[in-house]
DNA sequence: GCGACAG
DNA sequence: ATCTTGTCGC
């Protein structure tokens, strides 16, 4: 990557430069692999792991896996939280061996105030079907979503639909679905559904959690 | 001025 | 994100 944004200003900048190369279009349904990253702080927020985590999507089961420590590079700022953990995970996915086909981000993608989270900005970066799955909103608003697994509500900020509320489980939080790159939010909330077969998190994410905790001590 | 605010 | 005990529920 180019000199690294050290403000608000140059990030805002960037983002600037970097969100009109964003790709509207599907991508493939049925994707043989999936990657999942995710990032790990030390207590002090100092350091971080930073895991990725490719999937065989046929099974879930685990065909590589890579780790990367290094430091946040830019402070959390809503809105700028890609400039944290972009750098670390370039690095942790340029050791894979396996070349997914998706990646699925801790976060989201076009749910952001200017849409371009760190989804996009990962997609964009790679140029790899992109999309986020996160925890918590970030932008926009929504209707009740239905009680049972696979029901989902359009996510909607200043007018226009940027992502889905989605809920993967009966009886648990619904999560955040919003595409990054090169793939369209159907095919993103399907192959939620299809991650996230028990558990209200996506296997992807699950498992770079882990692996990335694992990595700091 | 008062909230809201991905991880 | 991370700091953390107990507690309610299956």
């Amino acid at each position: 990557m180019q000199p690294w944004p050290r403000t608000e200003e140059e990030a805002l900048a960037v983002q600037d430069a970097l969100r009109s190369r964003v790709v509207v279009e599907d991508g493939p349904a049925l994707p043989a692999t999936v990657a999942g990253l995710d990032i790990a702080y030390s207590a002090d927020d100092s350091r971080l792991a930073a895991a990725v985590v490719v999937l065989n999507t046929a099974d879930l089961s685990v065909a590589d896996t890579a780790v990367v420590r290094g430091v946040p590079a830019f402070p959390y700022v809503p809105g700028l939280f890609a400039f944290r953990e972009v750098p670390a995970l370039l690095d942790a996915l340029d050791r894979l061996t396996v070349r997914p086909e998706v990646l699925i981000c801790d976060g989201h993608g076009l749910a952001h105030p200017r849409r371009f989270g760190l989804a996009a900005h990962l997609g964009v970066l790679t140029d790899l079907p992109s999309f986020g799955v996160g925890k918590t909103r970030l932008v926009g608003d929504w209707e009740p979503v239905g009680a049972e697994r696979g029901a989902r509500s359009a996510l909607v900020d200043a007018g226009e639909t940027v992502g889905a509320v989605l809920r993967t489980q009966t009886g648990v939080k619904p999560v955040f679905v919003s595409v990054g790159h090169r793939i369209g939010l159907d095919r993103a909330c399907a192959l939620t559904l299809r991650l996230a077969p028990r558990f209200r998190l996506p296997e992807t994410t699950r498992v770079a959690d882990r692996a990335c905790r694992d990595h700091l001590s």
